[in-house]
DNA sequence: CCAAAAGTGTTTAAACTACACCCATGC
DNA sequence: GCATGGGTGTAGTTTAAACACTTTTGG
């Protein structure tokens, strides 16, 4: 910016807000709040103004963790939103991110302090401004990361089956996969480690259980790196 | 953001940043201004604080009206910056923008009111803030978008040689590429046009000029957003 | 014994890589 | 006539796509 106008009054507020996706086994998911009953567009994503002494990674994930409880989920920053007319009430420029958490461990919403409810992608409520911009946006930047970066683990548990992985893509992707060139191309990636241990709930002959190993993942995304 | 703490008095101030990248056939610059003579780290990419009638995309195409005093140049949305110590003099969030333009018809710097300068990426100056952070990212954003997205012949003069192309790959990759597997590739793309004219200053034989073909451009696009 | 999901392999096509020779022309 | 950059083709390898049968076991 220019040093020579610091005297510049904005009156601009800067808000952050959390695309926060989740997983159900079937349907991509995003965790949304309603804030004032009897309000059509009423729901939207979960945010807060930022603090002074806050950084707006800082904000994000004081949100998250008030989602959560638990530190280290993946989040990255997403889009900067600064349309004037955004906000009614205010000049509100919003600074947006996209975290990834494994929805089986939030389904009781402890410690938030509006109505939250999860909702799927394909079937979202109305939003209040342009939070839908945001969802969308959320999962186009999914959609285009999951190729390249070995993302979207963060959405599974810890132990996970071939089957949940190839219905995470499927949600993400939108289509359907071929199972055997899935797991052939997973593998390829060197990235899983099968487990001895078999999931045995959603079929007779029961499914491997796999672990995401995050240092064969480093490897991959040096190679990925150099090849460019 | 909450909608019941509008009261929330931040003093934060919101800066747009503009990197502005170029080819000078050779190198990728990037278009620097100095603010302040004597001082260490002085120069900074193209800044301004937003107004508050401005979106951040209008203050980005302001400043770089300002620079070019064109219409219709590349410009998308980099990250925003907000780390509490990244301007000592102010708490300023900084959204910056990644701008490509034919650095051919801004050799001379007009109606622009400081000391700016292009520098290559290989050799940048010492530089105010995290100003150094937000060119690497752009360049990081070049590499990879220019893969997926007919990017980059916006650094380009409208009629260029396979060869100008060739060389501005490698410099976004800042590897050699092979000429035969190069021009293979791109025409495989379909959205270069043949001209029947040749540049005849780099060699006997003369190279045949090329046009970005735009409506191909689309066209590719679309196939390629409906593989995903 | 059968239903339901898991597991596996082959063939074909497409894309990428490496690599070498002839062409046109100004000097 | 030769030096310089321009233009083109092919063979080998890798990667992606299409596709079908066998395995396990609870009921």
């Amino acid at each position: 910016m220019e040093l020579n106008s610091y005297k510049t009054d904005q009156r601009i507020l800067i808000a952050v807000d959390c695309i926060i996706l989740g997983f159900d086994g079937e349907q991509l998911k995003v965790f949304l709040a309603q804030k004032e009953l009897n309000s059509a567009n009423n729901w939207s994503a979960i945010g807060s103004f930022i603090q002074p002494e806050e950084t707006s990674e800082d904000a994000a994930g004081r949100l998250l963790y008030q989602v959560t409880t638990k530190a280290n989920v993946y989040i990255e920053q997403l889009h900067t939103f600064s349309a004037l007319d955004r906000d009614p009430a205010a000049r509100v420029v919003s600074i947006v991110y996209l975290a990834l958490i494994n929805i089986a461990d939030y389904h009781e919403q402890v410690h938030f302090p509006h109505d939250t409810k999860w909702f799927s992608l394909n079937n979202l409520p109305p939003l209040m401004l342009d939070h839908r911009d945001m969802i969308l946006k959320a999962h186009a930047r999914l959609r285009e990361k999951v190729v390249t970066n070995a993302l979207g683990f963060e959405l599974l548990p810890k132990k996970f089956t071939m089957s949940h992985l190839k219905s995470l893509f499927e949600a993400i992707y939108g289509s359907p996969l071929d199972r055997r060139n899935f797991i052939k191309k997973i593998n390829s990636l060197g990235i899983l480690k099968r487990l001895n241990e078999k999931e045995k709930e959603s079929s007779r002959k029961g499914a491997f259980y796999y672990v995401f190993n995050n240092s064969k993942y480093v490897a991959f995304e040096r190679v990925d790196a150099k090849r460019k």
